[in-house]
DNA sequence: TCTAAATATCGCAATTTGTAGATATGTGTG
DNA sequence: CACACATATCTACAAATTGCGATATTTAGA
């Protein structure tokens, strides 16, 4: 768990919210159609849209959110499913309070 | 208090350095001859010694802190004296606690 | 196996950041 | 007022980041 990472990775508008938005899957994404289920979290193309940035780009974000460990994928057919890595991003927050 | 702006300053390991450094005054700098006690802080060529980086640059990482709202500046005669801004501080890990 | 859809990666231009040296601005002292 | 010292600001340039379109890769299905 790199703090100075998950701060490069979260010192962008759109990261910070594709971290939000994903807290609450069902409040701000459409059901996916294949899945009846947000258990592994969100695919690319959602994610994308709600951002409104190039595929490329937000498939980008999402590596490096993942390098930084604040989110994990899981494949399921052609798509990528992302869901956030709350163990990380709780073991962050009290990084910073010891550490800052 | 921007979320963003704070982590920006802090995805910087100089910086993420500067503000640990101020946590213990005592501990990290030498005393300041001019001054017995560190209740403002410390001056910038005290901080400069400590991360080794040129002066301008110092000034500039302070300066950015402080838009930032992480840290407080205060002048004793040709000296500025920077300490920590523990309310912002406060409530930046208590917004991410919340936010993210 | 050919194709289409979803995602990942590459290459690029524009912008921002890191860092330094040079210079400007304030401030105490002779 | 002139000088020295601490700090701030300006200029410059290399490196990193942003964001895109084009291309490559993976996978389901005809």
């Amino acid at each position: 768990m790199e703090i100075i990472e998950i701060n490069k990775a979260l010192s962008n508008e759109t990261r910070m919210n594709i971290l939000r938005w994903l807290k609450d899957p069902e409040a701000n994404f459409k059901p996916h159609e294949d899945l009846g289920h947000f258990n592994d979290g969100v695919c690319v193309q959602h994610i994308r849209e709600r951002a409104g940035l190039s595929q490329s780009t937000i498939s980008t974000y999402l590596n490096q959110m993942q390098k930084a460990s604040l989110i994990i994928p899981t494949r399921h057919g052609k798509w990528t499913y992302y869901r956030r890595n709350e163990k990380v991003i709780l073991e962050y927050i009290n990084a910073l309070k010891q550490n800052i």
